[in-house]
RNA sequence: CGGGGCAUAGCGCAGUCUGGUAGCGCAUCUGGUUUGGGACCAGAGGGUCGGGGGUUCGAAUCCCUCUGCCCCGACCA
């Protein structure tokens, strides 16, 4: 390719509106143009990196023995009513009518398109396990979309959906998928961790993310130190605490804290720490009744967790402030347990504190030296927190750290949620009727390539790992426009490098060499090749790699088959 | 959904408080000089100042309204 024929729209100035370094640097490089909020044009640049992408999934889905389909973006309402999630799926579901008024939506995902092909192809066990996938636009009508194409509402997502006979055969696939993964994350060349998670919208029993490793990543991550526990946090949990409550000391006491709403507040204004304070957060039940969760002051309550919880209701409401004074008696701010008329439910590491310190439910008002059961109530002890950095592994092995990540995939193993509802059966052996068992298995195409220039940029711009480049090489002639010697030689290296089917960039602009040098810096390719008048003298050229401060001398002879060495690798 | 902010040339911004008919940098175009790390000189084009309404002799500027976008929050007890 020649930079005549490609517009390469890079940018010295960064947009306002830009606030991660792959943000900034895919609006830079001119790879991505904003059309809209969470909608945006993939340049010529972009796409390339796109297909490279997409190659690599697409060799390791096929190796992994699934089959390539491409399903509608639009889907008719009617399969998303007969799964349920025509109701369940809120206002992330784009909707949309057609000129009849029938009810179709965007899709976000395909389990119900993908769950009636199967149901209408595979009559038979002997056609199965199957597993087909697609690389397809997706829509998803996000709260807040930001970070450019990190969070995008229009995206373009790996699906791929199994099926199966048995639960066994499930699992061969799901670990088959797991595997795949892991190699298509590695060949990528990036920084990532599978870890446990909840299964969240889609459904189902068992599931697996794959994060890559980033400051800027929007989800906290935990692992052990010691074994090869990770998890979520929103599922880690939070090992019981190895000590037992202990027998109280102090006796209850009603001290004055006047404005000490929050639990910093409340630890600054009597000098205590704010893991001897519970704090009490009034929700919505399950019965439509309220419930209080108490958590250790330094804790944070898990969404999660809590709506997991019988007693509380889905999704996790905050009881409103006027509800909060019938209940307590008081003003948020000064609630705590003793003497609540509702349902308690505590966390473990709450529930071991003695002589605790807690809101009186009185305004300007704390209790010191509460205790469990002498002084407060205590209807259920659950796990309800996100798990902190030195908290102990749930495994029994070492100690939990906490990373930020960025989720570029996501496997599940669906059971039978939508074979169920769908209807979608096999016959067995014996020739009686089965539902069928299934997985799905997600990867985020375009959020791939912004997690790797979070993990690969310099001063710069972007350090493509070599899967990913728009163009393995960057050709850059000195003075192409006055010296034949330097034209004619980058001609006949061009034609060599095309010829020998390397993805070469051949930067012809007459432009001065610093443009040149800066843009394909910052657009990221992995090797530079100059042709100046001063190499030809000695029939050499000049080599770089984009990781490398220096450059070297190659003998203008070599330079094919040296790149062709340097690319194999 | 709640709170805050922004909207002026393709991009980044100043001008708004204190009303007088729009400017800077980058980019673009022309000519010339340059050519191994984002050149220099001279010139040029490009704006219904987000839309609508109002106040005024006069509105980018003041008032009302609508729209779009960005940020923060949605753990506060």
């Amino acid at each position: 390719m020649r930079t005549s024929h490609f517009p390469l729209a890079t940018t010295k100035e960064t947009p306002a509106d830009a606030e991660v370094i792959s943000h900034k640097l895919m609006l830079r490089a001119g790879m991505i143009r904003r059309l809209a909020a969470g909608l945006y044009t993939w340049m010529p640049l972009g796409v390339r990196v796109l297909r490279k992408v997409e190659q690599v999934v697409r060799e390791e889905m096929n190796r992994a023995g699934a089959v390539e389909i491409l399903m509608p973006t639009v889907q008719p309402a009617e399969l998303w009513e007969e799964s349920g999630r025509w109701e369940k799926y809120g206002p992330e579901l784009l909707r949309l009518h057609d000129r009849h008024n029938r009810d179709f939506c965007y899709a976000p995902t395909a389990e119900e398109v993908v769950t009636d092909i199967v149901r209408r192809e595979v009559q038979s066990y002997k056609q199965l396990p199957l597993t087909l996938y697609q690389i397809q636009t997706k829509f998803r009508d996000e709260i807040r979309p930001r970070f450019g194409v990190m969070r995008g509402r229009e995206f373009i997502m790996k699906d791929a959906y199994s099926f199966h006979l048995t639960d066994e055969s499930l699992q061969q696939t799901y670990d088959a998928m797991h595997a795949a993964y892991t190699r298509i994350f590695e060949r990528l060349g990036l920084d990532f961790r599978p870890v446990r998670a909840d299964t969240g919208a889609i459904g189902g029993s068992f599931s697996h993310e794959f994060h890559v490793l980033a400051a800027s990543g929007e989800d906290a991550i935990a692992f052990s130190t010691e074994s090869d526990y990770a998890a979520n946090v929103e599922l880690a949990e939070a090992a019981a605490p190895s000590t037992e409550r202990a027998a109280p000391e102090q006796s209850l006491e009603k001290v004055s804290t006047p404005n000490a709403r929050t639990i910093a507040d409340l630890t600054r204004f009597l000098g205590i720490e704010a893991s001897e304070t519970v704090k009490t957060l009034i929700v919505e039940g399950a019965d439509g009744n309220p419930v209080a969760l108490v958590l250790r002051g330094d804790h944070e309550l898990n969404a999660v967790k809590a709506e997991k919880l019988d007693f509380v209701a889905t999704p996790l409401r905050f009881t409103s402030a006027e509800r909060v004074r019938d209940i307590a008696g008081c003003e948020p701010g000064f609630i705590g347990p003793a003497g609540l008329k509702i349902p308690v439910i505590v966390d473990r590491s709450a529930a071991v504190l003695r002589d605790f310190i807690c809101g009186a439910n009185e305004k300007d008002a704390h209790l010191t030296g509460v205790n469990w059961e002498r002084d407060a109530n205590i209807t259920a002890v659950e796990d309800l927190r996100n798990v902190v950095e030195g908290d102990a592994s749930p495994d029994g092995k070492g100690t939990l750290r906490i990373v930020r990540g960025i989720e570029v995939g996501h496997i599940f193993q669906l059971g039978r949620k939508y074979s169920q509802s769908m209807n979608a059966r096999v016959l067995d052996e014996d020739g009686k009727e089965q539902m069928l068992a299934m997985g799905c298995y997600g990867i985020g195409v375009t959020r791939v390539i912004a997690a790797a220039i979070e993990q690969n940029h310099d001063e710069q711009g972007i350090a493509w790992p070599a899967p990913l480049a728009p163009f393995q090489v960057a050709l850059l002639p000195m003075n192409l426009h006055k010296s034949g010697a330097v034209r004619e030689a980058a001609e006949k290296l061009y034609a060599e490098l095309l010829a020998t089917g390397i993805d070469v960039l051949f930067d012809d602009r007459n432009v001065r060499p610093g443009v040149m040098f800066a843009d394909m810096e910052l657009i990221g390719i992995p090797h530079r090749i100059v042709v100046g008048e001063r190499g030809l003298k000695n029939s050499v050229v000049e080599y770089k790699s984009r990781q490398d401060a220096e450059s070297r001398e190659l003998p203008l002879a070599d330079v094919t088959t040296r790149l062709k060495e340097m690319l194999a690798q």
